[in-house]
DNA sequence: GTGTTATATAACTATCATGTTATATGCAAG
DNA sequence: CTTGCATATAACATGATAGTTATATAACAC
């Protein structure tokens, strides 16, 4: 039972799935169109389509023969968010650093 | 033979791994520092971090009985960019239906 | 109905990840 | 030089991942 945010950056740490999300990026592609691009069998397309689908980034096409799969609006954002929030926590303790060094400044030597 | 961003988007999956770097964010810590919070052993820990070096998220203390570590600099720089890159061709794809709708509007029906 | 196409699922295999405990290393203290 | 502490590494069990081939399902074409 892991996180959504688990299940994106794992959906992002394989290449062959953030080749898929680039493809789907420019507009929605079937199982088959994506499939010729890499050398790997149809049935490894459908898995990896699988994680992105439980990862929040992609979604499936209604029904038909074929069904087209299209990136969320909103993919990734929850990513994003993360890494910015340990951005601004990062720099928030710079500036206490640097509040710290200005309130010392001159006390010392 | 992994890239870097897969090293790193990999790293990030896991929830421990992004405690500690959420922990090093405040500051840095040694690995007795960071045992404490989770319920693991030192030698998890200590892959954890290895992990996390090897992705280029932090970096080593230099020597000594306690080695602390702490966040690079430009950690996630990659990831980061990687996530803005797709957004960007996301949103192209979208102006483009937008010139296109703009382009053959009043056309159709 | 039968056949064809697009996709999904099952069963299996190989590799990788994460945790454990036990042990080795490196440094500091006495 | 021995003891103790912080960390690293080895060896192992277990579960997850990613690929394969073979088969099932669903819709369309005839």
């Amino acid at each position: 039972m892991d996180s959504l945010l688990d299940r994106q950056f794992s959906a992002l740490a394989d290449p062959t799935r953030r080749a898929i999300l680039a493809r789907l990026a420019r507009g929605e592609a079937t199982v088959g169109e994506l499939q010729r691009p890499f050398g790997i069998s149809q049935p490894a397309i459908s898995r990896h389509l699988k994680v992105l689908e439980s990862a929040g980034l992609i979604e499936g096409g209604k029904a038909a023969q074929a069904r087209p799969r299209r990136l969320k609006a909103d993919a990734l954002d929850d990513a994003r968010q993360w890494i910015d929030g340990l951005r601004t926590l990062w720099s928030d303790s710079f500036d206490q650093l640097d509040a710290f060094l200005k309130a010392t400044e001159g006390k010392a030597e």
